[in-house]
This record gives C-alpha cells, sequence and structure tokens, in this order.
DNA sequence: TTTCTTACA
DNA sequence: TGTAAGGA
C-alpha cells in the first residue's frame, strides 16, 4: 500500500458564517453567506457541481450540505482543479469534508497531476521573486541613489 | 424585491 | 465572469 488512504485539502477559503442546521436558502442568501456571486452558484449547478432542490416557484432552495458544497468547490478551484475534476471529486468527499478516499482511483491520478502543475508553478515563482530579490539587492549595493 | 433563463462583451 | 433583457 504505497498510497495514502486519504487527501486532505484545504477549503478554509471565505469561511464566514457555520452552515445552520436544517435550514434551506435561496440563491441571495447562499451568495451572501458563501461570497459567491449568484452567476457562479449557477454556473456551478450547470456544470454538475451543485444540485439545490426547487421552490414552486421555481426558485433555487439550497442546504446545509450544499453551503458546504460551495465551501469545497471554491477551495478546490482556489487549489486550480478544474471544475471537471471537482466533478469527479465531489461524489468522494466525505459530508463535513475534505478527505477523499483513496478508492477514486481516477481522482487521485487527476489529482497528482493538478499537485505536479502546483509544483511547477511554484518553482517558476520560486525562480522570478530570486530574481527580482536579485535586482533589489544590487540596486541596494551600487554607490548610484535610487531615483525617485 | 428577488430570482429565472438566455445571450453577449 | 459580469451584465442586460424580459418575465414571473
Amino acid at each position: 500500500m504505497r498510497h495514502p488512504t486519504i487527501i486532505k485539502i484545504d477549503i478554509s477559503v471565505n469561511v464566514k458564517s457555520e452552515p445552520v442546521k436544517g435550514t434551506t436558502v435561496q440563491i441571495g442568501e447562499l451568495s451572501r453567506r458563501t461570497q459567491t456571486p449568484t452567476r457562479l452558484l449557477r454556473y456551478y449547478e450547470e456544470q454538475g457541481l451543485l444540485v439545490p432542490d426547487r421552490l414552486p416557484n421555481g426558485y433555487r432552495d439550497y442546504d446545509d450540505e450544499d453551503e458546504n458544497r460551495v465551501r469545497q468547490v471554491r477551495g478546490l478551484l482556489e487549489a486550480g482543479v478544474s471544475t471537471r475534476v471537482i466533478g469527479q471529486i465531489i461524489p468522494c468527499l466525505a459530508p463535513r469534508g475534505l478527505l477523499v478516499p483513496y478508492a477514486c482511483a481516477e481522482t487521485y491520478a487527476a489529482l497528482v497531476e493538478q499537485r505536479d502543475r502546483l509544483n511547477n508553478k511554484i518553482n517558476d515563482l520560486t525562480r522570478h521573486r530570486d530574481a527580482i530579490d536579485d535586482y533589489l539587492h544590487d540596486v541596494r549595493s551600487s554607490e548610484l541613489p535610487v531615483s525617485p
């Protein structure tokens, strides 16, 4: 068993209030609670990432699970995971969750790739940062004054 | 007032 | 993603 049993994903993004158990809200309220534009909430639904109930008048009716899901989706999106992969991950997410059971082989592979992409990006950013740092150091070392 | 769908910048 | 149109 080489693979980790679980992969922990940080979704601590835009956490303003804890979901209130047993209540449902319409899109406007969910938007405020999750700091997510209604436009995006509808988009996530279009991508199958969210499947809210519908009120008799056709309005979307979101429950606690949906609110939690929005946070998870936002967190994964922030980590650069595509909506397509998020679609795969969702059924693997724990209720409260940030845990992806190792059982999701495809998801595991997709996340490995994403992790590699992030590593590459981090390496590039690090080089850029160091280059700027070197330049700044040279400027300070020179006799010439820094022009305003 | 709020939300809905569709469509375009 | 944002925003507008035209309804309920």
